[in-house]
DNA sequence: GGAAAGTCTGAATGGTGGTTCACTCCTTCC
DNA sequence: GGAAGGAGTGAACCACCATTCAGACTTTCC
């Protein structure tokens, strides 16, 4: 064996690796999935087309990586909001919030996550990222019947109702032009799903 | 000219073409835009893919009319259910109840209509369907909030949210397997659309 | 320094699917 | 009946991308 990877070289691989990830990102949230050809990713990312996969078996695989890093911080970043210690309607209510915030100050991933037209690999994904969003939502909707602060109901399509109502109300063109400004459009958005689960 | 569209013969085009476009419709149901290619088309109509031309100038402009003609049956619908007399938040009630009872009675063209994948030219017009939709719905909710039935808010918004909600809710798969049935999931969705504009 | 083993490149390849077009068939009208 | 012109056909064409690969360039290790 004449060549072993030396500790630097990998880092700059794995460096490469994030750089070309976080373009794509850019890439995607910028024009969407299906004009982020291999060709536009690479150029953004300052390499060329065939490099790309040095990194991934193939484009699904990439977009894949983009997808999950996106969701993932967003399901975190919801995940402890809602887990925080209180009450659950004070809880619902932030989260709601923060979901829809983080949403409005980067529309182009949120609508790269939530709506854009994407390649099957990529919808699988996005499903189950709505899936994980909703289990969180269900968790706290539950936790507030089982308080007394909620009136019964089914958690799980509350749940989704949630997770479909802010992505609508964000997604379409409601809060650009001569609509509410952003924190309006936050507290309209709040209030709203307290009402839809049911808080007084 | 030698040769003037005879009455029976123009009606002969006529159907050749609706039935292209019920055939188009069917498989964009059963199969989603993705897959609906000119070919598949063609086949499920019994014409050769080239006669589709002699109908549309592209494959866009088909998709367009089977999106419109669909959309256009939906948004009729409603309007109808939602203009009837009678207290508003009933209607809302009953609309919401149409709305989700025709999706889950052909889920596979609710899909098509509401979420599947399109070329760009569909997802133009999936936009305007959704904004009708909300017209409708906003113009009930601001009915409701003059009378007195519903409190202060702004009914665009909680009328997307609505649009949202329910589609969520139908597109992803909550109603198909172990879930509700198709009665329990519409009362389930109608109280909560309820609670959602804020009915006691 | 130089051989071995990568990494990087970008033009060529291949598959997919919308669109065209030369041709056949059918309807109209004298 | 037959000339004129539209409708229908489907194989060929073409544009668009993801993917590959032979060669150029770099790094490692003796």
């Amino acid at each position: 064996m004449a060549y072993r990877k030396t500790p630097a070289e990998v880092r700059r691989l794995e460096a490469a690796r994030e750089h070309l990830i976080a373009c794509a990102t850019s890439v995607v949230a910028e024009v969407g999935w299906s004009q982020a050809s291999v060709t536009a990713v690479a150029d953004a990312a300052g390499i060329a087309a065939g490099s790309v996969y040095q990194h991934f078996p193939s484009k699904a695989a990439l977009a894949v990586e983009v997808f999950r890093r996106a969701a993932g911080r967003e399901v975190e970043v919801l995940g402890e909001v809602l887990a925080a210690p209180g009450d659950p309607v004070d809880r619902l209510g932030r989260g709601i919030r923060v979901f829809a915030r983080r949403a409005l100050e980067n529309r182009g991933l949120a609508h790269a996550l939530l709506a854009a037209p994407a390649e099957p690999a990529v919808g699988a994904e996005r499903l189950d990222f709505r899936r994980r969003y909703r289990a969180l939502f269900a968790a706290v909707v539950r936790e507030g019947i089982a308080e007394g602060a909620l009136p019964e109901q089914d958690g799980e399509i509350t749940a989704a109702a949630l997770t479909g109502a802010v992505g609508e109300v964000l997604v379409d063109p409601l809060g650009s032009p001569g609509g509410p400004t952003t924190e309006a459009l936050l507290d309209e958005l709040t209030a709203l799903a307290l009402r839809c689960a049911g808080a007084p």
